[in-house]
DNA sequence: CATGACTACTCATATCGATGACTATCGCTA
DNA sequence: TAGCGATAGTCATCGATATGAGTAGTCATG
């Protein structure tokens, strides 16, 4: 299992219930893993079951009650468990990068378009994860907070998602770029 | 459908058997998409019955016989499609990133041998991925192969791996050293 | 006072992907 | 000559993931 962990991962940084966990993992703000709601849902429903975690229900005015979770003994152990098991190979599966793959062969602009719309997503969230980086770290400078501050995985698993989305934005930039030129030179080619 | 374009765009490399595709998409080697032999192999019989590729069977001497599978027009035709519908958010899912997220609550040195070990993967990747590129460009600098190369798509594509690769590798080193680092300092503290 | 947006959650299903176990031939080496 | 590793592939199954549709209350806006 896989997406169990990654919940109990998220539950350490505190009580959330389903609905907020949707938030963290939606499309935009996990730089560790997707997931969709009803998957979060279904998943909680697992964990509590298991007794991995612990639901309260929280009575709310104004809206809908909620329930939120936190990580019990048992879910720690298990958490411990899975970071001696030897890690499985990152896994990447990028549409994207398969249609760039295969270029040579189809129609570029559709490409290009789709390179500069996953630029712009890129940006946005390092934008986003720079202003979570700073929130956690305080007002110390990085070096110092990963010395000394108390809890450094989520900023350090935060720096992970900065390079990728720093390093997606820019292949994605260079690519539609060279992608534009050579366009560009094959239609005053075959006019 | 997603395992089937990532095969489609590999088959216009050039012909490919099934076993040959196996070792394309070995965890080492695809820089674009993972997939275990069983997965290629109904995969390829699927593409088949569909018409997106044809197989050929090729006698060899010393050696089992094999079939080798070419895109047909109607393949070049889905990819088409498929590369003029929007792109999917690029989905992450790694184990090390949700384990190094939990490691304030857990035992570190399980999770910096981990960060070794995927260093040293990626490095040897990003060394099989830099011969590649020299491969594939021959004797042209990266900046004139880009402008004036025939097929620069697989190209491309592995510039994305290499990027990856490269990150994933100063990531976790530098991580790994900072876990170990406050490691060194929390057993100071309390022996 | 109707409409849509947000919070909060559920059910059902189809497709995808991961895994283990198995068959068979050839060439090389101990 | 037995065994190992590489080539070449098949079958079956389970668990994980993705997707669509649906419920229900609250709040603000027009």
């Amino acid at each position: 299992m896989a997406l169990k962990h990654a919940v109990l991962a998220a539950l350490l940084g505190g009580e959330y219930s389903g609905y907020q966990l949707t938030k963290i993992f939606d499309v935009g703000v996990s730089n560790f893993w997707y997931a969709a709601p009803q998957q979060l849902y279904a998943e909680l429903t697992r964990l509590e079951a298991d007794g991995l975690i612990t639901g309260r229900e929280v009575v709310q005015k104004g809206r809908p009650n909620k329930r939120v979770f936190t990580v019990t003994e048992a879910g720690l152990g298990e958490l411990t468990a899975f970071a001696a098991a030897p890690a499985k190979p990152l896994l990447i599966r990028d549409d994207l990068v398969v249609k760039v793959h295969a270029v040579d062969r189809l129609d570029p602009a559709p490409v290009i378009a789709q390179l500069r719309e996953r630029a712009r997503e890129a940006a946005a969230k390092l934008d986003l994860f720079r202003q979570i980086l700073a929130r956690l770290r305080g007002d110390l400078d990085e070096e110092t907070f990963l010395r000394e501050g108390e809890h450094v995985g989520p900023y350090l698993s935060c720096l992970a998602g900065c390079r990728l989305e720093r390093e997606t934005h820019d292949w994605c930039l260079q690519t539609a770029r060279t992608l534009t030129e050579r366009a560009a030179r094959t239609e005053g080619r075959t006019p």
